[in-house]
DNA sequence: GATAGAATCTACCTACAGTAACTTTTTCGG
DNA sequence: CCGAAAAAGTTACTGTAGGTAGATTCTATC
């Protein structure tokens, strides 16, 4: 740390192999992406940069120069997520009766696929650097586009403000996101009862909706006393129910 | 990796400075967790453990010692920052007038201190490791207990199904952080109009409240063609604004 | 054929998390 | 009082993973 030493590289050992005799480029962006892909399918979300490259039976250099560093790496694997979803979702959407209807199916589409690639939800959701936490937004950043449009262009056409479609495009994948990621690791219940509970969530807000499901039925103005319907912080004020406030705090795990 | 061998040991070189003389424990967990904290806010959510112990004066096992390894370090600031927001919650929401300026004063409280300890909140919402996934709901975890307790009590007493509580408080809690890590990184505007727009999604959800807020009024059930009221997923269907869709690839950054 | 350049490999470097081994002080039983 | 064990700390290491430099071999071109 105090002297960086340029260390001389003497010993011209046998270095490299060269180029191949046979062919063409060894592999490309898609075969690429595609071995990373069933890597991370069968070892999990935590794969290196060098099983990467060995998965496809290339070395690190050819995974660096085709598609680069381990964040574009993970950038190029959150786009074909995207994709993926995107597909799913178009052609859930067009079987639907009505609006509620259509955002039921697309949730169902979306937690049947995380639930069939669980790790690779994981690895592009999961898998940000502290360096640049802007790359949390990854997975977001390329849905939210889309349906925010979708939403501002609805919104305008029925004269409402269109100027929260972003706003709400990102917490509608937030919400998503999380309630998923929980479910994938606490698996509290089957895979149905969350769609139906992400719909209502995302379909009524916290306010939520009468039995009736359907809207329009009578909701008295102020259902509660005053304290709010929720907060994201904790909250141990004058409840009837605190025994599940107590968050564990045991795992210290101090090492040696 | 094919041969571990055990290297020996040898030259016995001076090591290590023996017990200070003067006094008591150098630092506690308290002056630690200080110390870093006041790093990470000058020094942005990126630091590194030697960064953190040096901080408060101390050596790497020190830290390892009194702490824990770098996720023990996470865990505990997550824990710190969240009683923060749960008392400036608190507060918040005993001035409010009703349930819905209530959830209004707790985004706000939200929002504010996220926007004082911005560094703070990146380190702890954006610092996991892909190995363990789970960690990515840390912050979470200790937000998400206490709402939904505080939810699951409120519906019983007014007859509603409790058992959304946990999903709709992983819910909020999503989209609250996700927007405001959008928002942290793009500021497209002033906070106050995040407030707005975050209290709106979270009270009625992507159904939308007519101009009126006051819900109980007339919504058309079937508002839209087939296309439902936004997906998280791409959708690039029959929209008639399709140019915001194009989500820029052109990232790439190939080395060398 | 010789030479420029493209494609690839091996071997390295660096940074950081985490730990082992060693040193000095304190404490406390005999 | 003295010596051994415990306590508290530090230096210096290991290991791993990301990323790169430079040697090496093949192909294309003049």
């Amino acid at each position: 740390m105090s002297t960086p030493i340029r260390r001389i590289r003497r010993p011209p050992i046998r270095r490299g192999a060269g180029r191949p005799a046979g062919g063409q480029l060894v592999a490309d962006r898609e075969q690429l992406l595609g071995a990373a892909e069933r890597l991370i399918r069968t070892d999990g979300p935590d794969v290196t940069m060098e099983a990467i490259a060995a998965a496809s039976t290339v070395t690190k250099p050819i995974l660096y120069r085709t598609i680069g560093d381990r964040e574009a790496v993970t950038a190029a694997l959150a786009e074909r997520f995207v994709e993926r979803l995107n597909t799913a979702g178009t052609a859930a959407v067009e079987k639907a009766t009505g609006p509620r209807d259509g955002l039921r199916r697309m949730v169902e589409a979306y937690v049947d696929i995380v639930q069939d690639e669980r790790n690779l939800f994981l690895f592009v959701t999961a898998g940000s650097s502290v360096a640049d936490p802007g790359q949390a937004l990854r997975l977001a950043d390329r849905s939210a586009v889309p349906i925010a449009a979708q939403l501002a262009n609805h919104r305008r056409n029925h004269g409402l403000d269109p100027s929260v479609a972003s706003t709400w495009a990102y917490g509608m994948i937030g919400a998503m996101q999380y309630v998923t990621l929980w479910w994938l690791r606490d698996q509290p219940w089957g895979p149905k009862k969350l769609v139906d509970q992400l719909t209502q969530l995302l379909w009524s807000g916290l306010a939520g909706e009468p039995p009736g499901t359907q809207s329009t039925t009578k909701r008295r103005p102020t259902t509660m006393p005053t304290t709010p319907t929720a907060m994201p912080t904790a909250m141990p004020t004058t409840s009837t129910q605190t025994a599940l406030s107590r968050v564990k705090t045991t795992r210290r795990k101090v090492p040696s």
